[in-house]
DNA sequence: GATGAATGAGGCTTCATTCAT
DNA sequence: CATGAATGAAGCCTCATTCAT
């Protein structure tokens, strides 16, 4: 992908100092991620100057460029880092989804009580900075919603089976695992970049999922 | 509109040609508007500079500042237009919510089967060029979100009081109304914006007030 | 000098209505004068927008070039006009010097007491806001400071007859001349434009025609 | 200078290359201010755009605003720049004034005929074309009159005691102070800018603080 | 005579990216 | 590998002036 790092990957056994320059250079890489995040979801994307975060870093403005190819470079990066944590959180969790829907209850407080509070950063930059930035970046976003879809839609989909049910058609179950992203969007986008309710978090985390839950028993009806 | 051309405002009879003045300015607002509108949606709100924008509007870049006041002040003014459109025909719908839950049903009909079809613009703008632009255009944009979750709040309030139950409390029933917004929202946005399905627009919308509806109903047993 | 002004200048006897009209003219320039002297004095030259001073006059832009050539016109007729007022005090004041000084005091006291506490505008523009603007304007400052130069001028040369003296060139009284009205210049910066001492002026004034009275003094002994 | 570029500033010591560095920094400043200089005082201060500023010192208009915060601030680091020169020049023989008067007559030898000459520039940017501009211009200009009229004063001040006189007010002394800057304020602009008379110069120079120190020498008889 | 909408050249400034050292 | 000075295209906006009504 990359011609600088092939190095790297012709997996020769490397010596210590070489070692020691990859830890390096991945710790430096997360450093100028950090200071991208913050200032991205601090001050928005645009006005989030590369001299700024090149400055945040505490290093220069070429050592930028030798870590990420350009500015949305960036802004992708961290937006696949995102998709990354929240897939690991939710997606494992609607993957336990069974019958019992615990599953599901669990994906919403992990997303409200735990990811919510804790990366309110990356929820400024998923939802907000990333947003209608240019064709690549929205590739991406739409990317990691389709996963994340997907991830709720197949758990959706097992409970019905359990259920001895079925979707009207792979559209209906498409389209409420989309309406549950969407909610989980427009709350956190609410409570916590508008508002800043974190405490409140829990609560509206739990409201949000009985009216999940209950959307989908409905169906069994 | 603007703070010295309040002649207009002091109602004083206006001569014909004055009138005839009135109504031309109006329809030039109107052409500048409408060619923001589609090159925002277009190509994207930073993309579409100023001079392309007059160029579309077949007038000279010094004549759209004697319209608006500055490029944000053209987002903000489109904003507008489309959440007074939006909560028009979506608000009014809700307003008509009584115990039958027609209206819920309603208002989900006109939004993916009128509003989505013969708008994408506006819903590219209101849902996509206008997220995280700048402090003012974000204040819009969140009034016009508050105002269209109150709208389905008290909808969905008087709901409960005729079915003689409550909701927990207040924040329950704003994070249901939060809640049906957010679906809307990312339903146009995937499949109106990112694929476009305006032919399942229909099957779509019936899922989705399906969905809310079961999830409202479950309220009451 | 202009081709509508001819019109009048051929004195035909006018009619009562002409007559009016001419009158109406002369009012209307001179409100026009009016507000671009507030404007100028208060916000500068380069702030103060056509459409600004035309607000301020209660006229059209249009208008505006009705009675003024463009912006330049209207700062060179202003300062013509302040010129002309303080030639008719100090010009009128210096000629009656003789050899008791008592004209060359009159006209500091005239200007330090009367002029600057009542034209503070008229001193702004003369002194700060035509500074520099095009060589037109300059080329009417000079005149005007030549014109005042050559009063105090020959007003020295007077009194200096009288004592039955003679300067040592012509150069010497004109660059007396010059630092005197360098000195009352820079004393009405100071005391009227930088800090608003006005209650201080005839003070200063005072101190002012001391200083420069002994300095003349001194060429007789 | 910048606010992040500090690294200098806690006088580690540099590399060679890195002192080379910082020498061509202040050598193409050097460059850009004595273009700007050269157009403000040629052209005017508006009339010299950005552009042609970066046209005449060889560098690029992004370079322009490494090196400057904006257009006011390139006159005022020119303003600042003449008036620490014209201080350094004038304020050090003002200092050495006693009883015999030859600091004050020294300092209008060296404005005359050393200064005037020597930086017609300086001359046109501090009289001209600084004045008026904006606030903040305003403010620097103001402040090197102030500095400068203080070292007269302090001057004239001392040779009172030394004399065993004493000044009617502090008032007094500082308007002989201003007025002493404002003579030759307005002498430099007739016999400099508005004529090109620097070989008279030397005469004027002596005209005028003979006037001077006969108006000085008056307070003691 | 008066109006005010329209013009468009020109100004200042920003900033992602490059490259010699 | 790191640096940071340099680039220059491109953007937004202002405003004196004109002219059809």
């Amino acid at each position: 992908m990359n011609k600088k790092k092939n190095k790297q990957e012709t997996k020769a056994p490397l010596s210590k100092s070489a070692l020691r320059r990859q830890r390096e250079r991945e710790q430096r890489l997360k450093t100028i991620l950090g200071a991208a995040q913050t200032l991205f979801a601090g001050e928005g994307y645009h006005k989030a100057s590369m001299e700024k975060i090149a400055d945040t870093a505490e290093v220069s403005v070429g050592t930028l460029y030798f870590y990420i190819k350009n500015k949305e470079d960036l802004l992708v990066k961290l937006l696949d880092q995102i998709g990354f944590d929240l897939r690991n959180m939710l997606g494992s969790a609607f993957k336990t989804t069974d019958v019992s829907l615990t599953g599901i209850r669990e994906a919403g407080r992990i997303f409200f009580e735990e990811f919510c509070p804790n990366n309110p950063e990356s929820i400024a930059i998923f939802f907000r900075e990333s947003v209608g930035q240019s064709e690549v970046v929205e590739a991406h976003r739409k990317n990691i919603f389709d996963k994340l879809i997907n991830d709720v839609c197949q758990a959706l989909i097992r409970v019905c089976e359990n259920q001895g049910t079925r979707f009207q058609s792979n559209l209906s179950a498409e389209v409420m695992a989309t309406s549950i992203m969407g909610m989980f969007e427009r709350l956190a986008y609410q409570y916590l970049i508008w508002q800043d309710r974190s405490e409140d978090l829990k609560t509206i985390g739990q409201d949000a999922v009985d009216f999940i839950i209950g959307g989908i028993e409905n169906l069994f009806r």
